[in-house]
DNA sequence: GGATAACCGAGACGGTACGTCCGGTCTTACC
DNA sequence: GGTAAGACCGGACGTACCGTCTCGGTTATCC
């Protein structure tokens, strides 16, 4: 685990990176991300200011990092998304575990802090490309590329456009706070999306 | 127009709020949001710092009335969404628009600026609901009731579901950046979220 | 009094700047110049950092300041030096006054940090003898012409090597702490210095 | 000349230690005192810092020890000044070697500094009266001490005094940079301190 | 038409945080 | 055990803005 990271940082203090990325955890439940301040969260942690600097170039890239440590902890980590053979079955499932996670006060701040700060930071959002939303992503879309084989999912639906359609409606939601986060509008937004918005033929 | 401010604002200089709407767009254009602040705001317009916090509680604030202003001086303003009794056709028709609009620089830094601060601002958020979003979802709620009640929307549809449905991609592809936004794009939207994600029955 | 600062300043302070000029007398006493910080200055004085920034250079130029302003205080200022037609006498009440004023902490402490921070910032340099070297310089003067005049003084003599013959031992002995500054010690360098280390002619 | 440190440094690298005081000579000369560090010795000396906090307390202690190299590089060092049986050639002939020393730009930005930094740091202070003051000053006593008996200086001349009056001069202005140090200034310094300040008896 | 009160520009003020530099200590790996 | 390298905690730097607060100088009503 610790070995993952590489040689360049072989001298770097795993106990100063914890308490860092737990201070800057617990700062955004506290304070929220605006009040959030490096130098708040090397006061916290008991840190020099320059290790924070050292190792990350915003306090969103040390919520990033804190985040995908959150990720790591609660391992045997789902390399894949589940696959029962039906895609509406599966979806829910999915998008139940995501209300959970989004309701989650441990998730919820430093995630909002995040989809706030990534479209404002070119760097941020690369590295939240590459290193979390990129291969969730690809996940999504394999699952998505089965249905189609199978013929649960048009065969020349736009997969982007899929993926926005079903985990969007959470998403923004949750983000706006326009609603409450229920299994029950998870189930909604995946019948809806499937469906469409159209009345179904023979449908009454 | 003038006049459509209360009476509490008689003595108040227009010259003033249009020089601080207009600074305020320059800037987020110039700077970008995050390095935008009040006290560049009041140098750009030439107008002493107070006069800024007497009439708005934050940058973010400010932004928001510079957007409105930039809404009422294209007046004609469509106080309604177009009906020509096919749903599909006159939602392509908005979303294009939308596309236009928000490849527009002179909207799209500041859209972009208060869409990322609405969620980190309860008050900015009830006065961007009350002064733009909530009247514009209410007309795109007489849309879609409308095309229920002539059969081109599923009458049980959740509205708040289907207007996210409809609207959501875009944003969300605008926001992140994550594809070019192309009158294509809006028609395959269209089509996606009214048909629904399934194969369609009899195609092919 | 107030009335001497420039028309530019007219909205300073005057509460904050006695404030900071009397932190920094405090703290250099109880510290030292080295651990003397701007920082430090603002946080006892209760007072911004800009606030000092806005006004004064350096720490340096801050403490030089507050010099000026202690001897402002004890006012009935000498504007010209003692003569009472004997040089010798005058200058070793002069030389002891000094003596007794290099012994107040309240003085001995910022005047040796000024006197080792002169020779290292050219501009606080600058200011020291404008403001306060270069009048005192000329008091000096005045009195060693006018000895000159009625024969108590070499007519050739260089003044400024005069004035380093007869203030410079005082002032090195009491920099570098290499003994005692008394009445007997001033008196003696006047003597050296008029009468010069040859034997005297006659004597004995 | 390296059997000369004693042997609890027998494991020391000469080179390192060369390069450190190289480096402080170089960087003093190019930077200044104040912005001179530790850290950047260390840098330009190619060395750990720790390096030189091993061995050294402070960059002023460095210092010292790279100006007494300097003066053992030039060897035949001077054990005793000169002594003619004329004081006042004598003098002169030192006061000349001095001033030219003071304006060799090797030597003067490290003596400045140590001039500065002597009065704020005691232990730095006691090094420098030990190592090289003391023994300086003990030169010029012994000097005097040969003029006295021979009738050249007063008997009951206080000897401290009289260096302060003989050298002090060049010194101060030197510090000061109140004038230009030549070679003429060295002789009017020591025939007034000789002379004393007050008209020779029968001169004209 | 003279008082008076709100608005205005300017910008000083007490603060908070920035991102950087460096101090002095400690750790690691090499020799 | 000395050394090069450099991470670490901490303190201060000088700067940018925050939001509040005078200060005079216009307006622009209201008596």
């Amino acid at each position: 685990m610790t070995a993952r990271r590489p040689a360049s940082e072989a001298r770097r203090s795993e106990t100063s990176r914890r308490a860092i990325l737990d201070a800057a955890l617990d700062l955004v439940s506290e304070v929220g991300y605006t009040k959030l301040s490096v130098e708040g969260i090397a006061a916290r942690a008991g840190v020099g200011k320059q290790t924070i600097y050292r190792w990350w170039p915003s306090k969103g890239a040390v919520l990033l990092d804190a985040l995908l440590a959150l990720n790591e902890n609660q391992d045997g980590e789902v390399a894949v998304l589940p696959d029962s053979g039906d895609l509406a079955t599966d979806l829910k499932l999915v998008l139940r575990a995501t209300v959970e996670e989004l309701n989650d006060s441990r998730i919820d701040e430093p995630m909002r802090a995040l989809s706030t700060e990534i479209p404002r930071d070119p760097d941020l959002a690369a590295t939240y490309e590459e290193r979390l939303n990129g291969p969730i992503q690809e996940l999504k879309k394999q699952r998505l590329r089965a249905a189609q084989r199978i013929g649960q999912l048009a065969e020349d639906a736009d997969l982007d456009v899929a993926i926005e359609m079903i985990w969007g409606p959470l998403r923004s939601r949750w983000l706006h706070r326009s609603g409450p986060l229920t299994p029950e509008y998870a189930d909604t937004v995946v019948e809806t999306a499937l469906n469409g918005l159209r009345p179904r033929r023979g449908e009454g």
